[in-house]
DNA sequence: CGAGGGGTTGAGCCGTTTCAAAAAGAGTGG
DNA sequence: CCACTCTTTTTGAAACGGCTCAACCCCTCG
């Protein structure tokens, strides 16, 4: 979620960051791509990273959003299941999956981390299937703003993402995403400032909609 | 997924059963409840186990099926995010959390598979959630009947839950569910034998159908 | 035999998608 | 700074897939 260094904050120093190196990536760049080799594990520094899966006949479905301190990949076998594409400029610290095993093996604190992080991952897809399996078009909207704006603990929060995105996200068309916002703004709980930055003006009802 | 028990597979004594208890569970009993506190994990020994999640307004969505092998709860932290029942006569290894937790700080073997449980659990959670977001009715019912259907490795599939569960799984409503499977037989890809038992007479078309 | 619970089927409705077009930005070069 | 183009977003109208509501069926059980 929003913590940037877990480990630092408890006075630990964070057991990760020196088992791998931090790489600059470009907006659209690829941080790793669905059915590539998963010899490696992320770790999102700076920046947001979209995790992405592509069906046979095209059809996208964006996994999540990942913010700074978020691990990606943990969940993959021999191959990566997602692609990981940079939304703007981002900061990632690569590990090697062979030295972080290695290192779990003989470091506690690391095989915890991981663990902790899986599971922290686990509990935000259940969120997002509820979401996909039984909320309407204007609830997902509202949810995912909401956590935005959560995230970030302000009332004005920027989207890194396009429509198209957040229609991936949410399983809805773009046209319907669109829809929805303008409603939104429409019922004065949301303000578009920019077409990617936007004002919650009524942060409950917000959250009302989300359910 | 199907291995039953992954660690004996490879000559290792499974490290996990020994750190808990067997328990039975009759057809509907709740191994342990959304919202409660989570200080137990589970692992199926026999038997089906379902896993769901209630919203406030009542709308409930299913997480999985749970067969032998199967762990649960690892994504909790405080409170169990969802609700585990019994399918049938169960029995489930049942594991103190902190005796868990303790034991993987000690031994190598054990916090490795949680990580590998999770990296599971999180792989299957994904297709689901492509399934929910981007594929049709008939695409969900035809690819939860083949995904059982590879689990026993068999024609003629068991099905263990009623068809309220399958919708709640698959994000549908009874009827839409019931109407697929009529299609599905309809078109001679599968065959009914009782209510929760059929044959699937062209695996080739479910799969194709599945997408 | 009657009651009750799951499952199926039908008709009509509604929310989301689809297709199409206009509007608003963003980028480029003059 | 303005014209021009290209892309993204918004809006509109119509079609469609899945939902709702309701009746019916089929078992099981008492």
């Amino acid at each position: 979620m929003s913590i940037r260094n877990p480990s630092a904050a408890g006075g630990v120093i964070d057991p990760l960051s020196a088992l791998g190196e931090v790489r600059a990536y470009r907006d659209g760049a690829e941080v790793c791509s669905q059915g590539g080799s998963a010899d490696c594990v992320y770790r999102v520094v700076s920046g947001v990273v979209r995790t992405s899966r592509l069906t046979e006949d095209g059809r996208r479905q964006i996994g999540d959003f990942h913010f700074a301190g978020d691990l990606l990949a943990l969940d993959d076998g021999e191959q990566h299941a997602f692609t990981a594409e940079a939304l703007g400029a981002c900061e990632v610290l690569v590990i090697r999956r062979r030295t972080l095993e290695a290192q779990a093996g003989q470091d506690i604190t690391v095989a915890q981390a991981l663990w902790r992080a899986s599971a922290e991952r686990l509990r935000k897809m259940q969120g997002h299937l509820i979401q996909l399996g039984r909320k309407t078009a204007i609830e997902r909207v509202a949810a995912v703003l909401a956590q935005f704006a959560e995230q970030v603990e302000r009332d004005v929060i920027d989207l890194p993402m396009s429509r198209q995105d957040l229609a991936d996200y949410l399983g809805l068309t773009i046209e319907t995403v669109s829809r929805m916002i303008s409603q939104l703004q429409a019922s004065k709980v949301i303000r578009l400032t920019t077409l990617r930055q936007m004002r919650i003006c009524d942060p409950q009802a917000l959250r009302q909609l989300a359910a």
